[in-house]
DNA sequence: CAGTATTCCTACCTGAATACTAGGATAATA
DNA sequence: TATTATCCTAGTATTCAGGTAGGAATACTG
């Protein structure tokens, strides 16, 4: 129903990326899954993308877990809802020329484009730093 | 998946208006969805809601059909999708404060109402017009 | 008044996606 | 070798988008 929505998925995800950033060495799910109250085996998997992205580094065994991979200061949050859902994409048409039939008929194209290009550049401009300092 | 998507209600919505803007006189659900190649059933409920939110103005029986009751260069996006989707709203909790149970634990509210922001002024300072007009 | 064209109302259906849960295989450390 | 992790695959429940179907109410027309 709604035109734009935050999943959970992101939501964790950003929550688990906050976590991390305020933590010296690295966490393993669980326990970030506690300390924030997400869904354990969930957010093993939103982890594991975040890590298949380049985002997160991994570590295996005992004293193991994830780390940032980057400063917040240098995450934008854009990075990190691509690496989670993909590219930002509103219609199909969106996706470029040539990319639907219509082309000429579609003339609302150039409207949702600009649209993609508002949120692309919100969500290029701030980083995970920006997120969860209070003061920004 | 996506972060923000533009259903094909919102999409058949703005072409029906679209149409509807651009020819003398009220058109039938059955013409506009001829015209336009859109399933007459399904437009017939979104032309309905845009009725009930005061878009548009229908005519019963031979003759009747839709007609805008605004100019379209008064009609913003942003009426639109509100009056198809209802208000944009990313996350629960940035509904405002007291939405949710978190509150200060939800510290990337702020950010997502800041992205609401971004959303709402791109859509609420563009007209049907702008949609239509190749020139904008 | 009969016929026709239209909106309006209610209900249903289907495929896909989100938000999980379950169970273990694999790897690294102590 | 015991423990603590990530990693991999599969299944499930619920919701929602995107329709379809059928007819009732209403208004014009001959």
């Amino acid at each position: 129903m709604p035109l734009f929505q935050v999943s959970t998925r992101i939501q964790y995800g950003l929550r688990a990326l906050a976590y991390l950033a305020s933590k010296e060495g690295p966490a393993s799910a669980a326990e970030i899954a506690g300390a924030e109250g997400i869904p354990g085996k969930y957010l093993e998997g939103i982890l594991g993308q975040l890590t298949a992205s380049g985002l997160l580094r991994s570590e295996r065994g005992k004293n193991g877990g994830y780390r940032l991979s980057l400063p917040a200061a240098e995450l934008t949050v854009l990075s990190i809802v691509e690496a989670l859902e993909g590219e930002i994409r509103p219609t199909e048409c969106a996706a470029g020329p040539g990319a639907c039939d219509h082309d000429l008929a579609c003339l609302p194209r150039r409207f949702w484009l600009g649209l993609k290009t508002a949120v692309d550049e919100y969500l290029s401009s701030r980083t995970l730093l920006d997120v969860i300092d209070p003061a920004s």
